[in-house]
DNA sequence: CACTTGTTGTTCTTGTTATAACAACATTTA
DNA sequence: TAAATGTTGTTATAACAAGAACAACAAGTG
């Protein structure tokens, strides 16, 4: 009964991303507290307007989540959350795999890839959606991978993803130190690098990535507001960070 | 290009459940056709207004669906969707996992379950949701289940549901046809039974489900619309539809 | 009767959708 | 070159829909 507002709230946010609104969060959640209770009982613990209830319930019926019984006045009992979340995932699940299936077709189909579009620079913002492109860079590498960057990169998650990565893929990694166990399956020299500076009193950071010599993804900015990577299959960019990655791999060696 | 409307604003409805606005899934849809489109592109391509169209680029890179290029005009580029759906789902699912965690939780510290609940008959409403409750049943019996329903009812998820139950359940089944094969732990009694009626042009179906002699829900009502499944624990609910269940037996033995 | 329940209608708020206007810049044309 | 035209990116704002909040009321219950 004493949750923290600011976990009740997140709750309310991940019920909202499985579709719910913020009343039949809050329903919901009170209704796991008290089993077979009332609309107005409901409405006392969560703080929603007794009128409002009513219809909340109709939708919380319709997903499943609540069942209501024929007596006078009407009890509500919530579907265990274990079941009831499953079953909202699974529906959105499906939806997802069709989604999946019908707009693959449409990216299959798709045109002006020829123009130029390779030799453009691209943007991606923010480090966790930097993350998730490396990731997906990482999965569809073939032969090889290069980096260069510092420690702080390497959560646990992308190391996780680099162990895991195919075969016969040589990873090569110059870092400024390295926590931790090292994988197997890299290749990591150590040391310390003139990338990270002080300016203004942030830390700016910075990155390169290359798969197969043919895929760059730079990173660079502030640490934790407003990083920004460069994504480029560009020959000249694809070169340009080639030869940078060669001239730090000859001085990590040294 | 020859999407069928009623398929493009299915895909708009999924997407929209993955958490996409109407005009996001539009310009994504859109974005997908055309590798590097520029803003006015797409406006054209997807009629979304030109100026919503910067608006919602930027949500879809927040996303991580799509990528701007750095030229002027600039361009966009769409994610494979096999990707961006796998990440946007891939969130969800988080919120799912953290949602569960903390609602199972609050769920077994729940109080009232004293209170005469398993005495109350709880309704369910439409055949989508009876078909998950029964699932979710059949999943958490122990020891027997006695079905008395007829054929339609068994949809090919439900009977594969009953074949991956737990081992030492007793299933048995009274239906008036079994079209396809019988899974080997599944007794079925093939016997026309007066259930189905027709009224007012209207299928009526009916159906009796016991779980370990101490659970039921009973389905009732025309068969497409409005079905309404009651369920309970209660002693007396549960006696009556045992012996019911006992008297077609005998009967269907014949 | 006093009280609760379930329903209805109205208002308020929020987020998305729709349109218009604008400055900056590039392109065309006289 | 100068003026006219078109494009791009941005901003403001009106229209609209869905949800949230509240008041009122009929029906039912003790």
């Amino acid at each position: 009964m004493a949750e923290s507002q600011d976990e009740l709230s997140n709750i309310a946010e991940s019920l909202k991303s499985l579709g719910l609104t913020k009343y039949e969060a809050l329903v919901y959640i009170a209704l796991l507290k008290v089993a077979g209770a009332t609309a107005t009982e409901i409405h006392e613990i969560s703080g929603v307007p007794r009128a409002s209830v009513y219809p909340v319930f109709d939708r919380l019926i319709q997903k499943n989540l609540v069942s209501v019984s024929n007596t006078s006045p009407k009890r509500f009992d919530a579907m265990p959350p274990e079941e009831g979340i499953s079953n909202l995932l699974a529906s959105i699940e499906d939806n997802a795999q069709e989604a999946k299936k019908v707009l693959s077709d449409i990216f299959s189909q798709r045109i002006g890839v020829e123009r130029g579009t390779q030799e453009l620079i691209w943007s991606i913002y923010g480090l966790d959606n930097i993350h998730i492109r490396i990731s997906d860079l990482v999965h569809h590498a073939k032969q090889s991978i290069r980096i260069f960057c510092n420690m702080q990169f390497f959560t646990p998650g992308m190391i996780e993803t680099l162990e895991t990565s195919g075969e016969n893929i040589a990873i090569e990694i110059i870092v400024d130190q390295w926590t931790g166990d090292v994988p197997r399956n890299l290749k990591v020299l150590i040391k310390k690098a003139p990338i990270g500076h002080g300016i203004d009193n942030k830390i700016i950071t910075g990155g390169v990535f290359l798969f197969d010599c043919k895929r760059v993804m730079v990173i660079m900015g502030p640490q934790n507001e407003g990083l920004t990577g460069l994504y480029s299959e560009s020959d000249g960019f694809v070169r340009f960070f080639s030869s940078y990655w060669r001239f730090f791999k000859d001085w990590a060696r040294k």
